[in-house]
RNA sequence: GGGGCCGUGGGGUAGUUUGGUAUCCUACCAGCUUGGGGUGUUGGUAACUUGAGUUCAAAUCUCAACGGCCCCA
């Protein structure tokens, strides 16, 4: 069979894969997030190596609308995208201790070259501030140069120890990350907070909720001085971390000898920042918005933005008036897909749609052909709407907004039962998600608090400046937030 | 880091206790049929994770590796 998708990949259907239905429901998440992946055509994960899966057509799709929404938000800010190697070798990596100290469990090496030992062995990037960081020291000669901002969308590698899922713990993870090199630290406190606006537009087209906590110093990145994370919260109650900001002051540059020349004539180190993001926020689309009949993509980020589905008649010319449709959409730049399948019912086609998260259905029968009115179905409230054909792409795209916005308010609500303030630690026992009370700061007092709960601690939360005494010691704090997370 | 469960056509499974002929559903291919919420039907293709061991004989028993899933830290 071949699907006219115009760009869009007919190759949907080579997993041979075609359910009746889902069989987990949504309540249990482990289970239906491992069963939407699959047939949905996401990703493939029988490749051979643990953690190493295959990126699907379908699930490629949307994780390049991700990337493309990630450049629409930093292109404009003036960073320039580059391409480092995947390979660094270890005096690089060995440069900054903390760094290197905090990546040396999870290091992939390269060896050998053919049968020879390497002189100097080189490891996939764990990430990239090794590789990046000898080369901004040739660039950056003066203050002219600076601030210096640049990103890349590639991959890079960990050794995971522990249980890899889908998108969310893997060992070759696509990765986008941002670096900055600025004359100050107050320009890079600056960059910082232009990472958090930038993180505003990108979540909301996403339509995800999040919380801005600082990271412990126990756990914060490698060779930081500090760390925000937004932090999201899944069905099952674990919180996702899906980005971070780092905050590395001259850290790197005093290793990496990041300096410029001053106009005063003296010379100075670098304040450097970073903003990573990968595709853990497809995961977080994916079991965020989701339901029990399958995915439910944002508009923005769907691979279809509308299907179109004939609905076979011997009155009607339905074929070529549902081609002139998916033409007319199309051409005023709506991701269309128009399924003329045979032998699929048009019913098999609705479900199937759903399932794999279109926003919006268009069915074009008798009725439509006869009439010039077409239905439209929304997936998020299966609510059905008649539009005029004069009209459509603008009432299609209108359509599209308000999934937006039912998707967005739907989001918000399962944040809002899933993180609750509590003020004392008896309160907190049996909670579920994210939970935020006053803590001191201290390892003891979260310590006892993890052994409480058995959650882990995810910092400061830093939407706002709050006052709050720690719910173990009584002591002068701010409000904590915990978890059990991914 | 600790514990448990599991590996049979593309997907899901029966068979493993008691060693001998591999079951069913789905998908896929070729027809016919059907079509406004998961059509029906006929025929066909297709599998025991890998390695070593025990045995006349291993999907089945033993050991190891690899891979997957769940729970707890």
């Amino acid at each position: 069979m071949s699907l006219p998708l115009d760009g869009i990949s007919n190759l949907f259907y080579f997993l041979h894969i075609n359910p009746w239905k889902m069989e987990n429901k949504k309540e249990n998440f482990s289970e239906w997030y491992n069963e939407i992946v699959e047939i949905a055509g996401l990703s493939d994960k029988r490749y051979p190596i643990k953690g190493m899966n295959v990126w699907l057509p379908y699930g490629l799709k949307a994780m390049q609308n991700i990337d493309r929404i990630i450049r629409q938000n930093v292109d404009p800010l003036d960073f320039q995208e580059v391409s480092f190697p995947v390979l660094i070798t270890r005096d690089q990596l060995s440069v900054e201790f903390e760094h290197v100290k905090g990546f040396e469990n999870e290091v992939y090496w390269v060896t050998r070259g053919g049968m020879e030992p390497l002189e100097v062995e080189m490891a996939l990037r764990p990430t990239s501030e090794a590789a990046m960081y000898g080369m901004f020291s040739l660039w950056v000669r003066s203050h002219a140069d600076l601030p210096l901002k640049i990103y890349q969308i590639v991959n890079v590698y960990r050794y995971e120890t522990k249980h890899t899922r889908t998108f969310i713990r893997i060992r070759e993870i696509h990765f986008f990350e941002a670096h900055t090199a600025h004359d100050s630290y107050e320009d890079a406190e600056r960059q910082m907070a232009e990472y958090r606006t930038i993180w505003d537009r990108i979540s909301s087209e996403l339509c995800l909720p999040f919380l801005i906590d600082q990271r412990p110093d126990w756990d914060k990145f490698p060779g930081a001085k500090y760390t925000l994370a937004f932090d999201t919260v899944l069905p099952g109650g674990r919180s996702l971390q899906i980005g971070t900001i780092h905050q590395y002051g001259t850290n790197f540059s005093r290793n990496y000898d990041i300096k410029y020349l001053k106009d005063d004539g003296t010379h100075e180190y670098a304040s450097q920042t970073t903003f990573g993001l990968s595709e853990r926020l497809l995961a977080a689309v994916i079991a965020i918005h989701g339901d029990d009949q399958g995915l439910i993509f944002p508009p923005d980020v769907a691979p279809v933005q509308v299907v179109v589905v004939p609905i076979p008649s011997k009155r009607a010319d339905v074929a070529s008036y549902s081609d002139s449709i998916a033409s007319l959409l199309r051409n005023a730049g709506i991701r269309v897909a128009l399924d003329s399948r045979e032998n699929y019912t048009p019913g098999f086609k609705y479900n199937e749609w759903e399932m794999k998260g279109v926003p919006l259905r268009i069915e074009i029968g008798d009725r439509e052909a006869e009439s010039r009115k077409i239905t439209a179905v929304k997936r998020t409230s299966r609510k059905k709407y008649q539009l005029l054909e004069g009209e459509l792409a603008s009432s299609i795209k209108a359509l599209l907004e308000e999934i937006k916005v039912e998707i967005s308010k739907r989001a918000d609500e399962h944040f809002s039962r899933l993180h609750r303030h509590y003020s004392s630690l008896e309160e907190m026992k049996g909670a579920e998600g994210l939970v935020l009370a006053g803590w001191c700061g201290s390892r003891e007092c979260s310590d006892t608090i993890e052994r409480t709960l058995e959650f882990g601690t995810l910092g400061f939360n830093r939407n706002q400046d709050s006052r709050e005494k720690c719910v173990v010691c009584g002591r002068e704090g701010s409000l904590g937030v915990f978890s059990r997370s991914y």
